[in-house]
DNA sequence: ACGCACTTGCAAATTAATTGCATTTGCGTT
DNA sequence: AACGCAAATGCAATTAATTTGCAAGTGCGT
């Protein structure tokens, strides 16, 4: 994702550019995984000649949020909410509960049996959230090695 | 659920009695919905001669939490954390996005998928949660009549 | 370069959740 | 049934996340 690309973004969504909405949106791109306010700032922070305010981040977040560009995550870390860019071919994330590693996992499980849940609800399904949660084989290495019980 | 039974689930699970803690399972087994700790305090201080305080609710929380009695549910209502009691029956939800009424529904999809994730990704899976949002038949009325598109 | 609406930074306010400490309560023992 | 102690609660104060008001700054069309 280059910044041209971000500002075409911006404009089909009715979003005025900016450095710091550009910032956000690129350091969300880059990321595989969600992404709390307060993590942002830091790692915007940090970045050279950037600066950016908290207040900002939750603004630019929620905007982003409203527009669908990005979906605020069920997946609260530690009391903070989380982030993440919305790639609209519907990703849900494998969460390591070890190392807190999050990989996303492709395809969906869900497309049948929400068909069979429409038929027996009625309800209009609109979308889900799924996120599993493991020890992934780095972790279970390092329980086997000190010999740790589940 | 009746005082002797949840005495008998306390008693089981190394838990103290005490009123606070009986008034909150017992608040908890009668709701098949997540509740945040504020709706929990809400409903307990409205009761007649009942008295509670929100740091009281909080703890209880986590302890039953803590016992696994009680689920820290991923779905946060308008920023708080929201507990559901611990059904061992491995319970997901359909939440209405108009009305918020939240339904159980029986049954977890994701058994057979779990398997195959397994051999895909060396993960040890060890758990999942699955909320699912639509629009319930009776919400679905109200937006025809009023003609309103989604 | 100019002007205006929108965005940002800053500081203060709000809200969820946690904590320290004095008081109260549950419960086994006498 | 009263006694005593450890654990639980209430209260007030604290911490931490998120939001908001307002003055200053920025993007963008003219």
């Amino acid at each position: 994702m280059d910044i041209n690309k971000a500002k075409d973004v911006f404009r089909r969504s009715g979003i005025k550019f900016s450095q710091q909405r550009l910032q956000i949106f690129l350091l969300l791109n880059n990321k595989n995984e969600p992404i709390s306010a307060d993590d942002i700032y830091l790692e915007l922070i940090k970045g050279e000649s950037n600066n950016i305010n908290i207040s900002t981040v939750y603004r630019i977040l929620g905007l982003f949020t409203k527009k669908g560009l990005v979906l605020k995550s069920n997946l609260n870390i530690d009391g903070k909410a989380t982030f993440e860019i919305n790639h609209r071919d519907h990703r849900h994330h494998l969460i390591c509960i070890q190392c807190g590693k999050i990989v996303p996992i492709s395809g969906c499980p869900l497309k049948e049996y929400e068909r069979s849940l429409i038929k027996k609800t009625n309800y209009l399904i609109l979308e889900h959230n799924l996120e599993i949660r493991g020890i992934c084989p780095e972790c279970q290495k390092i329980r086997e090695s000190k010999d740790i019980g589940i």
